[in-house]
DNA sequence: TGACATTTTATGTAGCTACATATTATTGAT
DNA sequence: ATCAATAATATGTAGCTACATAAAATGTCA
């Protein structure tokens, strides 16, 4: 990155995001056409917009057709977190994995599940509670519900042997994902399962996915005590 | 968009996540060459490439120079969260924001603030505590230090009228910013500024923030009951 | 056989042109 | 003056070529 008197779009992005960063273009102000901008650093317009493109992405700036572009007035702190199979989250922690089928049955959704679903009424759905270990302790407690409708195989699956996250991950994709989080206070029930004290702050993950616009799953991690959730490292 | 000849780089993506979904191309199978893909498509390369280039951002696939494109073997929850100003926050709610210093003072970082930085020994830096109010009623509680060397400007500032936050965000850019998501049971103090019942589960949001090397700041937002953090709709 | 150099190959990128598209700005009709 | 049609313009995208780069595959030599 030197020498090169050709200068890549990383170059060019990270020149006008510096000029972001030192205030040259200060919150709100239009930057100069892409083309001039292009002139300016001596490359083609074609890199700019690529430069352009992956600062309006990372939320640095924004774009409107004739618009042009403007440093974003209200800056976000954009944070992405990369959420992986919980079996492999442990493995890669260089613990021991173990699950623990807890409990499995047809029943009508609750409420608040067919809420997460966009259903206006309850439905008949796959539950199922399982507990995930790490070395032999609680890690992940997992309340989920299936669509039957659009997941009719996982009835033939054995739960007590694979869980349901992962047959699920590696059988049924996704085309939408909402991820919600927050914080419960342990009830008794979740206490004992994650030998943590009742009342112990845990950090909820719940995820719904559909394919199209077909529910497919939701479900509700409750995590160990102390759990983190930290975005991914460059 | 019905009856174009000409395929945009997202139909051909979309067409590509099709064969992910519908089982095509399991994980772990190995995608035909862009060339290839862009014959078979009638398009050309470049666009096959722009679209690959999205889904291995989205984490749908994972490509290699030489070794070629694969589907995922483990597939990630990838969520992007937007983590706002508070103040727009609250505003965007249509909520009244209100402001609180609740403490300023120049101390030596905990040693937890120091390692958040990265930093082995204690420093002298500035210690903000304040309460972000939605309607009068406790939001969010912000436990902040501030590094003196790279804002020394800050020391200049009324914090009982402006937001260290707000001031931050709009005068001293970062580069990197690492966020750290867990849950916390309130203490008597929390308790008493939060409204909240002492015990009670809260989420906290740690974010700690660089300028290249240098480091700015560390906020530890710690959120009202119930508060729910969501990844950005489309 | 093993270590190292060389070739091959699939993706990555820069530059160019041409055209598409979404807005803003201008013009014109009423 | 108001609103609709029209032009102007900055970004968005497709296609092409040429070359860069990383990594796998192959070949070479001790």
């Amino acid at each position: 990155m030197t020498s090169a008197h050709r200068s890549s779009w990383q170059d060019i992005r990270d020149t006008l995001q510096g000029r972001v960063l030192d205030r040259t273009y200060r919150p709100g102000d239009k930057l100069p056409r892409d083309e001039d901008i292009a002139e300016e650093l001596g490359c083609a317009r074609s890199t700019v917009q690529r430069a352009m493109q992956d600062l309006a992405d990372a939320g640095v700036v924004e774009r409107k057709r004739k618009g042009g572009t403007h440093v974003r007035p209200d800056p976000v702190t954009r944070a992405v977190l990369d959420i992986p199979i919980t079996r492999v989250e442990v493995e890669a922690k260089g613990a021991v994995y173990g699950y623990q089928l807890v409990h499995q049955a047809r029943e009508m959704t609750p409420l608040s599940v067919a809420a997460s679903f966009g259903l206006s009424a309850p439905e008949e759905m796959l539950h199922v509670e399982a507990l995930h270990l790490a070395d032999q302790r609680a890690y992940v407690f997992e309340d989920r519900w299936v669509n039957l409708e659009s997941c009719a195989e996982i009835e033939a699956v054995d739960l007590t042997r694979d869980s349901a996250n992962e047959w699920l991950v590696r059988n049924k994709p996704y085309s939408r994902c909402d991820v919600r989080l927050y914080a419960v206070n342990a009830d008794d029930r979740i206490a004992e399962r994650m030998e943590a004290m009742p009342g112990a702050a845990l950090l909820v993950i719940e995820r719904t996915t559909w394919l199209g616009d077909v529910p497919i799953t939701t479900v509700r991690s409750v995590t160990r005590p102390n759990y983190q959730l930290l975005t991914q490292k460059a």
